[in-house]
DNA sequence: AATTGCATTAACAATTTGATAATACCTTTA
DNA sequence: TAAAGGTATTATCAAATTGTTAATGCAATT
């Protein structure tokens, strides 16, 4: 469950967000004042941080570029609310290291998709490589290294063993297989799945996917 | 988190500077007069030096030029705090090698946009060029060099080296590569890329690029 | 006006990948 | 044990993808 710090001055707009928020289930606590939202972060050690550009004492920009130099703050979402139609503002923001903005009078609906998208785009950036035993599969490398050994596989071949891999044990149905890999609408002969698979048990020299006769393939170490 | 040190002989000026500064959150030591800073910059290393100009024994200009003769305080920040109007002050002691400087009396936001502007900057300028082994891309100069030789990209190139070598093993989809460097609104042909791509490739002597295909493209040592 | 340099495209070559068919193999079952 | 149903293996060919070179158009520079 993600936790939302929200810091603005004007309690309208804190009610507005805190209740999209927690409608959504997020947990969230709000601060007033930039100085305020600097001393809940500490605490409360929130995976976003929305900020109004607009506050009395410190600015939010100054607020993300305090908390950016924190270690702990490094990789913390951070969105800007900013009444300017400025476009520097932005800019300045984003450099300092935001990760999105939002300009004012604010849509519930646009922040809930924007906030979405932001856990989205983390989540799946952590759930990016997979680990098992000596074997290493990073999908934004689109490499996999067994003992080590970095192994060059085939666009259909790393996307196969990607699929079986991310849940081991769990056997694939060759339907599933076609979905996942090759998609609905397109349609291939019997045999290929197994040619497929043949090249990876190949290269890797390692017994790792298990037929499941009649059934499909799983990925087991 | 950034270190910082203070070297005033009022101590009313010490404990503002100090109060201030750690409520930013940066971690402050001091000293009361030049000798002792000297002393104490060699065991604290800090990221900016605040220095008095006149100061009893030594003068702030002095230590500034003390200290950047020692190769660990070739980069540190150095800030002149300064009561004289004169400008004679200021020019010697940039001059000398301060990054800025403050004149007396002191407002503390105006310290503290001084102190974050220098920090922002440094940690800007890190982010804006690339060192890679041999390999180092300059997002300010536009410059490129390869063992000590510069080498000469068109722009398009360089954009490209650039976004392949800001995250190293990462692959880039072609069309991620079309959106950050030709935007989404721009259609080029196919092999536009390709053709990019090979000149880098050609001018570089190195092979770093790697094809990925039926993704794209990675930067790799 | 001529030159230079760059971005793009076109055309074709080279390479890699994917799918299939044919055949061999294995396991279960009648 | 033979037949049936499924999977493995291999070679082969088609398709997709990328590499390379030269040519074109354009803009800045001389």
């Amino acid at each position: 469950m993600k936790k939302v710090l929200i810091a603005d001055d004007e309690q309208d707009i804190l009610d507005i967000l805190q209740f999209n928020l927690e409608a959504e289930g997020y947990i969230v606590e709000t601060a007033s004042n930039g100085v305020v939202a600097i001393e809940k972060a500490k605490t409360f050690l929130p995976d976003l941080i929305i900020l109004d550009v607009m506050m009395p004492g410190k600015t939010g920009i100054e607020v993300c570029g305090i908390l950016r130099m924190l270690p702990a703050f490094k990789t913390t979402l951070i969105i800007f609310l900013t009444a300017m139609s400025d476009d520097t503002a932005e800019v300045r923001g984003l450099e300092i290291g935001a990760d999105d903005y939002l300009k004012k009078p604010i849509r519930p609906k646009v922040l809930l998709s924007k906030v979405n998208a932001l856990f989205r785009r983390v989540t799946k950036e952590m759930d990016n490589n997979i680990n098992l035993g000596d074997l290493t599969i990073n999908r934004e490398n689109f490499s996999v290294r067994f003992k080590n050994e970095e192994i060059n596989l085939a666009r259909k071949e790393f996307e196969l063993l990607s699929l079986l891999a991310s849940k081991p044990s769990k056997v694939f149905l060759r339907n599933e297989i076609l979905n996942q890999i090759w998609g609905t609408d397109v349609i291939v002969g019997d045999r290929t799945i197994d040619v497929h698979i043949r090249k990876i048990r190949q290269k890797l020299d390692l017994d790792c996917i298990k037929t499941v006769k009649g059934v499909g393939y799983k990925f087991e170490l």
